[in-house]
DNA sequence: GTCCTCACG
DNA sequence: ACGTACGTGAGGACG
C-alpha cells in the first residue's frame, strides 16, 4: 500500500510561478490552482497511490523556534494573486474528498515528516511530493521524495530513493539537515555558517559525513585555513541552523493512512466548481458529470423534434423548411466524418435535422447543396472549411452569418484551442450532452456498431450549443468593440481563404525533383569532409553529437548552452567562423539539408494530383491576428539566400498566365510612425526618404549623405528591434557590437524619435491598467503577464504590449485588403485569383492579358485600405515565377 | 512528445 | 539580479 502526500504550499508556489497567468471567467486568478491540479494529476498517474493527502502551513510565517522569530519574520509575504487562490484550492481539494492536513503553529514540512513516519510504522510506502529540497531528509527505503519542477506549463519530476539521493549528493539523505546547517537557506532564513556556501558544505559532508564529526575537533580538520576559521566562528550558528533545518516527525495529529484512502469519490459540486473556475479541461479529464440537482438555466429545455434525412425527398423538405426560417440555423458539420447536424429554433422548441452519408440513399453532395443553400442563414464552427467543401462541389457559399470558432478567437486570441465543448462550458456554463459510453468516449464515432440514436443525439446537441454560443458571443464581441472587425474583416475573409486554399499554387514538379537531386552530391561531399575534420563519423544533424565533436574533440570554445547541452545554432557557429574550417562546412551542410528535406522533399510530398500545392490557412492560431499556413507552410518558403531562393523559381503560373506579387513596404514601421505620432518619423515617410538611412543619420549623427551601408544596416536592426520591444543586450547580439554601443544607439534613437519613446511608455502604462492591448481595428490581446510577479514574464508582457498593436494592425490591414481585392476581382469579372498571403504580401495568378490591370488593382486596394498620417506604399511586380514577381 | 534548429514576415 | 526581440510551422534527433 502506498500513500502520497503533497507539500501543498510548495507545490502551489511552483505552480503559481511556473504557469502563465490564467483567470476564471469572473476574473479570479486561477493559475496556481490550475497548476496544482495538473501536477496532482501527473503524480497520480505516475505513483498510483492508494491513499492521498495534502499538507499546508496553517499560517505563514510560523515559527519552529520562538527565539528565532526575527529571521522568519523576514519571509516575503505571499503575492496577492496567489493568496486569493489558497482558499479556492482548499475548496477544490475538499470537493475532491482529498484529506487536507494543517495544524496551528506547524509547517507543512513537519506534517510531511510526521505522516511519512506514521506510514512507515503502519507498513506503508510513502511518496512525498514537493518542490523544495528541504524534505529530502525524509528519504528512506519506504519513503521517497518526488521533487517537482514546473516551468512554462511543463512539469518535470524526479523520484528520489536513498540510492538516487546518494548518487547525486554523495552522502545520506538524513545529512540534508547537516548540509543546511552549514550552507544555510536564504529563502527559509536559515543562517548556516557565514561564508560557507553550497559547494564547500557539500564537500565537507562528502568527506566528513556529519556536522557532529566536523565539529568534534574542527582544529584537526584537513581543510583550507579560511574554511576552518569560518567553521569555528560559525559553530553556534551551525547548530542553531541544524535545529531550524530539522523537520519534526512528531506533530500532534490524528492520522492513519487507512483513513486517507482515496477512490475518486468526488462531491457532485466539483463539476460546478470547475465550471466556475473555467477548468473545462479538468471536467473532461476527470470525467465529471453535471450535478443533477444543479440548475442549468441556459441549456435548452424545449421539445426537440429529430428528423433523420435519409433520402433526397427528406433533404428537399428540410431545405424548404430551413429556407422559410428567417432566424439563423445552427450547423454543426464534420466534413471528414460526412456528417451534418442542424438545429432550427422555433420559439421554445426546436427541430433537429441529421444527415449522414452512411445512411443516406441518393446523391449526398446534392443534399448538401440543398441544405446549405445561400438563402439559408447559417451559424457554424470553422466555416471556412465548410465553405471549402461547398466550393469544391461548385456551390458559391453564402448565408453564413456567424462562426463561433472565429468569434472565440477574437474574444481570446491566446486561448490556444477552440473546441466546441470547452467553448460551451466557458461561454454558456454547461457542457453539451454526450451519450454514456462507459470507459472511452472517443471511440464512439469509430464504432460501426455504436448506437445511432446516441450519435444523432450528440451531434444535435452540439448544433444546439451553437445557438447559445452565438447569442453569448455576439454580445461579448459587441461589448469589447469588435463587431466591425468581426463582420467586416474576419467573416468575409473566410470564403476568400477557402478559395485560395482550393486554388493552390502550381509547382514545377520536375524542377523540384532535379533541385533535390542536385543537393545530394554536395551534401555527401560536405559530410565526408566534416567527418574527416572530426576524425570520426557522426550524425551532423544531432546537436548533441555535433557539440561533442566541436567542443570536446576539436576543443573549440563553447559559447551559449541550452538546457540539454551546448548550443550549436547558427549564431554560435558564426562566431566560430575562421577558428576551424569545419565550421563553414557545417553551416553549408545545415543550409543544404534544410533545403533538401523541408523544401525539396517536403514540398514534393504536398503536390496534389492537379500539380498544385494547396496550403491551409489557420485563422485562429496567432496571438496578434496574423494568419498562419500549414500542410505545407507556404509562408516560410526561402528567399534570403540565393540557394534558397531557387525554390521560389519553382512556384509558377499556369501556361498563359502570370503571377502578380504585391507587398507592403515597411508597413510595421509606418504603423509605428502613425500610432506613435512621432513627427520626425512621419516626416521621413511622407517625404519618401529611405527610413533606415534616415534612422542611421539620426542615430549616428551624420548628414543623410554620409550614411554608410554599415550604418544603415545597423540602423535597420535598431528599427526592427524597436518594433519588437528591444533590449540593448539583444541589439548588441544581433548586430555584433558591445552592449554599451548598442545602448548608445538606442539612446540616440529615442532622443531623435521622442514620440516613439513616449508611445512605448504610454502603451505599457495603458496595458497595465487595462490588462490588454488592441490594434487600431479593435483586435485585442489579453496580457495577464503584465501582472506577473515573475520578472521575465512581466518583461515579456511589456514587449508584447509594444509589438502587438503594430503587428496586429498590419494583419488587420492586409486582411481587409484581401477582402477588397477579392471583391474587386469578382465585380470586374477578372479571371485572376488570389493564391497566397505572406503577412505583408499577396500573390495573384491571372491571364497575361489581365496582368497590368491586376497589378494596378492590387496596388490601389492595398494602399487605400486606410488613410493614416503616413502613406502605405505597395510594390507590385509581374513575373513568370514567384521569384521573378517578388 | 519534447527539444533544437531554421525557414519566413 | 534576473536573461535577453515579435509572430509563426516543420523536420530530425532522442528518450
Amino acid at each position: 500500500m502506498k500513500l502520497m502526500i503533497l507539500d501543498g504550499n510548495s507545490i502551489v508556489n511552483r505552480a503559481y510561478f511556473g504557469i502563465r497567468m490564467l483567470n476564471a471567467p469572473d476574473g479570479t486568478p486561477t493559475n496556481a490552482v490550475y497548476g496544482f491540479l495538473t501536477i496532482l494529476r501527473r503524480m497520480l498517474e505516475l505513483e498510483k497511490p492508494d491513499a492521498l493527502c495534502v499538507a499546508f502551513d496553517l499560517k505563514a510565517p510560523t515559527f519552529r523556534h520562538k527565539q528565532y522569530e526575527g529571521y522568519k519574520a523576514q519571509r516575503k509575504p505571499m503575492p496577492e494573486d496567489l493568496a486569493v487562490q489558497m482558499p479556492i484550492l482548499k475548496e477544490v481539494l475538499d470537493a475532491m474528498h482529498i484529506r487536507r492536513l494543517e495544524l496551528e503553529g506547524w509547517e507543512a514540512d513537519d506534517l510531511l515528516g510526521t505522516v511519512s513516519r506514521i506510514c512507515e510504522g503502519a507498513g506503508w510506502q510513502c511518496t512525498v511530493v514537493t518542490g523544495d529540497k528541504d524534505s529530502f531528509q525524509l528519504i528512506t527505503d519506504k519513503t521517497h521524495v518526488c521533487h517537482v519542477k514546473s516551468r512554462m506549463g511543463k512539469t518535470e519530476t524526479i523520484d528520489y530513493s536513498p540510492a538516487v539521493f546518494q548518487e547525486e549528493y554523495g552522502f545520506d539523505p538524513i545529512r540534508m539537515i547537516d548540509l543546511k546547517a552549514l550552507m544555510g537557506d536564504a529563502s527559509d532564513n536559515i543562517p548556516g555558517v557565514p561564508g560557507i556556501g553550497e559547494k564547500t558544505a557539500k564537500d565537507l559532508l562528502v568527506r566528513f559525513h556529519t556536522l557532529d564529526a566536523i565539529y568534534q575537533d574542527p582544529e584537526a580538520l584537513d581543510v583550507k585555513p579560511g574554511v576552518k576559521k569560518k567553521l569555528i566562528e560559525g559553530k553556534d550558528s551551525a547548530f542553531l541552523s541544524f535545529d531550524l533545518a530539522t523537520i519534526r516527525t512528531d506533530a500532534p495529529i490524528e492520522f492513519s493512512p487507512d483513513a486517507a484512502i482515496w477512490n475518486r469519490d468526488f462531491q457532485p459540486e466539483l463539476y460546478d466548481l470547475f465550471l466556475r473556475l473555467g477548468f473545462s479541461k479538468f471536467i473532461e479529464q476527470w470525467g465529471l458529470k453535471p450535478n443533477e440537482e444543479s440548475a442549468q438555466p441556459e441549456q435548452f429545455t424545449g421539445e426537440v423534434t429529430s428528423v433523420l434525412i435519409k433520402n433526397e425527398a427528406d433533404a428537399s423538405e428540410a431545405s424548404k423548411a430551413l429556407k422559410a426560417h428567417h432566424a439563423p440555423n445552427y450547423y454543426w458539420c464534420q466534413p471528414e466524418l460526412d456528417m451534418v447536424a442542424i438545429q432550427m429554433d422555433q420559439g421554445n422548441d426546436a427541430v433537429g435535422y441529421f444527415l449522414r452519408r452512411d445512411d443516406f440513399s441518393g446523391d449526398y453532395d446534392a443534399a448538401l447543396q440543398l441544405l446549405f443553400d445561400p438563402s439559408i442563414q447559417k451559424v457554424g464552427h470553422n466555416i471556412k472549411n465548410i465553405q471549402k467543401t461547398l466550393l469544391a462541389l461548385g456551390e458559391e457559399p453564402g448565408g453564413w452569418v456567424f462562426d463561433t470558432a472565429l468569434a472565440a478567437y477574437l474574444l481570446d486570441a491566446t486561448a490556444g484551442s477552440y473546441e466546441i465543448r470547452s467553448l460551451c462550458v466557458k461561454y454558456c456554463g454547461y457542457e453539451p450532452w454526450r451519450p454514456e459510453t462507459g470507459e472511452d468516449q472517443m471511440s464512439l464515432l469509430d464504432e460501426p456498431a455504436a448506437d445511432a440514436a446516441a450519435i444523432i443525439g450528440e451531434q444535435l446537441s452540439l448544433a444546439a450549443s451553437l445557438a447559445c454560443l452565438h447569442e453569448a458571443m455576439k454580445k461579448k464581441l459587441d461589448s469589447l468593440g469588435m463587431t466591425k472587425l468581426y463582420y467586416e474583416i474576419e467573416l468575409p475573409l473566410c470564403p476568400v481563404l477557402a478559395k485560395m486554399e482550393l486554388a493552390g499554387f502550381l509547382v514545377d514538379r520536375q524542377a523540384l525533383v532535379d533541385f533535390g537531386d542536385s543537393l545530394t552530391d554536395e551534401i555527401q561531399r560536405l559530410q565526408q569532409s566534416i567527418w574527416s575534420y572530426a576524425g570520426e563519423e557522426f550524425n551532423i544533424q544531432s546537436p548533441k553529437q555535433l557539440g561533442h565533436v566541436l567542443f570536446e574533440v576539436l576543443m573549440l570554445p563553447a559559447g551559449k548552452k541550452t538546457k540539454t547541452g551546448w548550443s550549436t545554432n547558427a549564431d554560435v557557429l558564426d562566431k566560430l567562423r575562421g577558428k576551424h574550417p569545419i565550421i563553414e562546412e557545417i553551416l553549408d551542410y545545415r543550409v543544404l539539408t534544410k533545403l533538401k528535406s523541408t523544401y525539396a522533399e517536403g514540398l514534393l510530398k504536398e503536390i496534389s494530383e492537379d500539380g498544385r500545392i494547396h496550403t491551409s490557412f489557420q485563422m485562429t492560431v496567432t496571438a496578434t491576428g496574423r494568419l498562419s499556413s500549414t500542410e505545407p507552410n507556404l509562408q516560410n518558403i526561402p528567399i534570403r539566400r540565393p540557394q534558397g531562393a531557387e525554390i521560389r523559381k519553382m512556384f509558377v503560373p499556369e501556361p498563359g498566365k502570370v503571377l502578380v506579387d504585391a507587398d507592403y513596404s515597411q508597413i510595421e514601421l509606418r504603423l509605428l510612425a502613425h500610432i506613435s505620432e512621432d513627427e520626425t518619423m512621419i516626416n521621413a515617410f511622407r517625404s519618401g526618404e529611405d527610413i533606415h538611412a534616415v534612422t542611421a543619420s539620426q542615430v549616428f549623427n551624420v548628414p543623410l549623405s554620409d550614411v554608410t551601408s554599415l550604418m544603415r544596416s545597423r540602423a535597420k536592426a535598431v528599427n526592427f528591434g524597436i518594433v519588437y520591444g528591444i533590449s540593448a543586450f539583444s541589439l548588441a547580439q544581433d548586430i555584433g557590437v558591445f552592449q554599451n554601443e548598442a545602448k548608445a544607439y538606442m539612446e540616440n534613437y529615442f532622443a531623435k524619435y521622442h514620440g516613439v519613446r513616449e508611445y512605448m511608455n504610454r502603451i505599457k502604462e495603458q496595458a497595465k491598467v487595462d490588462g490588454y492591448v488592441t490594434t487600431l481595428f479593435g483586435r485585442r490581446r489579453d496580457l495577464p503577464e503584465l501582472k506577473s510577479s515573475n520578472f521575465n514574464m512581466r518583461s515579456f508582457g511589456e514587449r508584447v504590449a509594444l509589438n502587438m498593436p503594430i503587428q496586429g494592425t498590419a494583419a488587420d490591414i492586409i486582411k481587409l485588403a484581401m477582402v477588397r481585392v477579392a471583391n474587386r476581382i469578382e465585380s470586374e469579372r477578372l479571371e485572376a485569383r488570389l493564391l497566397l498571403q505572406v503577412h505583408d504580401e499577396l500573390i495573384v495568378e491571372c491571364p497575361e492579358s489581365e496582368a497590368e490591370t491586376v497589378k494596378a488593382l492590387l496596388k490601389e486596394e492595398m494602399e487605400n485600405v486606410v488613410s493614416y498620417s503616413v502613406p502605405l506604399l505597395v510594390d507590385a511586380k509581374i513575373g513568370h515565377s514567384w521569384a521573378e514577381a517578388h
